[in-house]
DNA sequence: TGTACATCAGTGAACGCGCGTTCACTGATGTAC
DNA sequence: TGTACATCAGTGAACGCGCGTTCACTGATGTAC
């Protein structure tokens, strides 16, 4: 394989337009004209580098997520540098802080989750981003297990990882109607007080 | 006004087709003719009662979402009637059936909300059908409030209705990805159990 | 109740534009010597 | 390092179809007498 390094940095400018153009217009009515203007290039490298529009979506929400998930994992792990043990509270307001960054993504994975809700093949892949993120909120939970006093209705700490996510996505539609972050944050944080600690 | 009752039909007929068209495609793809098509029309009659999509999905929405939060008052104001007081845990396994009985409405309900979320006078209408659900779920939380006794990070009934709601969107998300009514009742069971009782 | 007439709801052919897709091309990038 | 050559990434004009929109029409619905 030759001429690499070209392709692989028109791919990422496309990918990157395509995000600002998702968020902005939203999937349906985004056009292969648009994110190609946006990026800086006229169609034909869209195609030379993607079969359809389809296909970016896929590749941009997996390029993604995959950036997500690990943000979250890194944020929620890094408190174990700092000197002094955190508590519950500081989980939680940490957590919310990582979870809640950026309406433009909440917006283009919102598209992409009825994307997928409409086909299950592509639905099972969402599902597995989702259990990565799972994954690494009950590691956190489980570092903090011993000062950990679940609520009745929360059984154990999968669980409890799972409704943070709830309370993250129930959250989200706030968020993206009242466009109001720190609000969002400080509904996430009483939310996760309540599902966390009894 | 004349010829009212053969309008009001084909209004219903067409509103009643879009409903199942976006439920199917979502607004992006849905196309006029399918939804003339599905409804027995050709394009004049749609032309003839909307001016645009977007006119016939916000009256659509606007239509379903009144029913949908009757539906639910009334399901909550409904038990008053049976002769024994109900238990909290009673409310919320009926607040978690009525929430969720349809995933075809999820799908365009969230449609709605990504269509809204990039329109700040729409959002604004989605924004209060929300207080009216929170309202009617404060109706009944007060009912019970003698009973009630609120986990620590939910303040007061207000609270509880938003956490109510949150959760209900956080289970949406779920249920659009799983499509497994049954698990997501049972999930959202369990959430509200965790927010409203401490 | 029946007939003649007016109006308006819905028909469906026609128009035309937006946009996805193709492809002969050019010049940028890398290889060979 | 420099030159000649090959390949391939991205260009942009051209094509054509899907679909939104219009409009002259017809027959269904209601009014007048």
């Amino acid at each position: 394989m030759r001429v690499t390094k070209r392709r692989a940095e028109t791919r990422a400018r496309l990918l990157d337009a395509a995000f600002r153009v998702f968020a902005a217009k939203g999937f349906g009515p985004a056009r292969i004209d648009d994110i190609c203007e946006a990026a800086g290039y006229t169609r034909g490298a869209f195609y030379s580098n993607f079969g359809s529009l389809d296909e970016l979506f896929f590749a941009l929400y997996d390029e993604r997520a995959a950036l997500i998930a690990s943000q979250v994992a890194d944020a929620l792990t890094a408190e174990h540098a700092t000197p002094i043990e955190p508590s519950i509270h500081e989980v939680i307001a940490r957590t919310a802080a990582t979870l809640l960054l950026d309406r433009d993504w909440l917006l283009v994975k919102t598209d992409f989750l009825l994307y997928a809700a409409r086909r299950p093949e592509v639905a099972t892949r969402l599902a597995s981003h989702r259990a990565d993120l799972r994954t690494a909120i009950e590691a956190r939970l489980r570092a903090v297990q011993g000062r950990l006093c679940l609520p009745a209705g929360v059984a154990d700490v999968p669980a409890a990882a799972h409704a943070v996510v709830a309370a993250y996505d129930g959250v989200t539609v706030q968020l993206l109607l009242d466009d109001d972050l720190p609000a969002a944050r400080d509904w996430l944080t009483q939310l996760l007080t309540a599902l966390l600690i009894r």
